[in-house]
DNA sequence: ATTGGTAGATTGGTATGACCAGTTGACCAT
DNA sequence: ATGGTCAACTGGTCATACCAATCTACCAAT
């Protein structure tokens, strides 16, 4: 019986809430790029733990470019529109008051738009036995369950893992990387509204075909063909929401 | 007289020298995902650092997407084709005997040319006076040396990033830092080769306008065929580059 | 008026030693 | 086979020094 559906308890190390702080202080809160942060014991006053943790914490922030230390200098903010990495995208998701970043949300859809098509080419070009195999056992997958939205979301995501290991293109690898994370966390508001997409199996076939035979044209299409499906719905979904938070802020 | 040309000394705190010998052993030694790091305390040791350094680049390894720690457990390394982010990039370039990586250089020229277009694209729809205004003025002062290649390149990336600016699309945003990061590694090595592209001064004018109109067709197709001329020879020269090592290996 | 020097306060960097808190595995009782 | 116990090990936290770079303000020399 799995009735219980138990989830890992979640410890946090201090240096780990310090970091969490810290980086919602300055993606979210107002800090302007070049703004000193307070010195290190200052912080160990303000956050009532040791020094060792808010160094190791500023170390990461330093680490993630959000922050810049100079030795007897101080620490300074960093614009993070121009220091930071993907990785920070799934921290921008989330406002504070824990809604959608819907324009972080339209950023995740176009770019995954852009790269998808590309990824399948890179793909059909250089793909291995072993890829083209697993690719179809994945479609074989989701023929078996044409209905279950979520086990299709989740197969899904694992075609395109397998498409972006058989581009060999370690940019496209990284980025995914960062791209899928956070759009983990958008699942499921968006499983309902991609389901045109995610059960498109037809597309999925076809791509895992081209690939196979090498065809890098037709894998390029149909893959832009299958975003712009999911594409399009999401982007009406966004836009209703953004209406709808209109009307309340008229009210 | 500006002849004496000097740098800023670098100088380097422990934890970023123990988090460089790590982060090197991690991507270029051959360090299987799941194997266990030595302990901190040993590391102290072989490392002849306080802990407390060790504990600031583990939590920077960490960050990176490199490590993992569990409390008790001990450290483990992760493979960070599934975990890292594309800041990751601009470290596997080089490997350990300070050749380029001809995989990460390919892997760069491919995703910028799917990119681009579809920043310029997306400029084209979104861009604001400020963002049209700029762009005209990066072209004209690429108008004013057309033969200094290396100011061109430079024009050229300030020229994508004001693009990216005004594509509004913060993922766009955050990726190209990481493969400007890494490019800027390889300009030297470039900015011959890519000369045509660089020197294309119609097709970056013909970019600047389309967006000034609104016109995004126009700049999504003009950015391709300026990508395309730039790849091209980039990879050829990869190509050269990998065929004369190839030879040195037979002999 | 500019340049270069100085001293003190402030800030980040390093070091040590101790103790707390989970994990692991071996051993044992049931 | 299951669960309990304990010792050894590993990461997490803490307090307290002291070193090293910087900033500021003030001062001296040119």
């Amino acid at each position: 019986m799995n009735a219980m559906r138990l989830r890992p308890v979640v410890r946090t190390s201090l240096a780990d809430a310090v970091f969490e702080q810290l980086s919602e202080e300055i993606v979210h809160g107002a800090m302007a790029p070049g703004t000193a942060l307070p010195s290190e014991r200052a912080l160990c006053d303000m956050l009532d733990v040791n020094r060792g943790a808010v160094r190791e914490a500023l170390k990461r922030l330093a680490q993630a470019g959000l922050i810049a230390t100079s030795h007897g200098g101080g620490t300074r903010v960093l614009n993070f529109r121009k220091t930071s990495s993907l990785d920070l995208l799934s921290r921008l998701l989330f406002r504070p008051d824990d809604t959608v970043d819907l324009d972080v949300a339209r950023s995740v859809m176009e770019m995954r738009a852009a790269m998808a098509p590309d990824i399948a080419r890179l793909c059909a070009r250089r793909a291995d036995p072993k890829v083209t195999s697993r690719l179809a056992q994945i479609v074989v997958e989701m023929s078996e369950k044409p209905d279950d939205l979520v086990a299709l979301q989740t197969l899904a995501l694992d075609f395109w893992d397998e498409l972006v290991t058989g581009s060999r293109n370690i940019a496209y690898r990284l980025a995914f990387n960062s791209l899928r994370h956070t759009y983990d966390q958008l699942r499921e508001l968006l499983v309902a509204v991609m389901g045109d997409e995610l059960r498109d199996l037809a597309s999925y076939r076809s791509i895992a075909d081209a690939v196979r035979r090498g065809d890098d044209l037709s894998a390029t299409h149909v893959a832009r063909a299958l975003m712009e499906r999911g594409s399009a719905a999401v982007y009406e979904l966004l836009a209703a929401i953004r209406e709808s938070d209109q009307a309340k802020e008229d009210a």
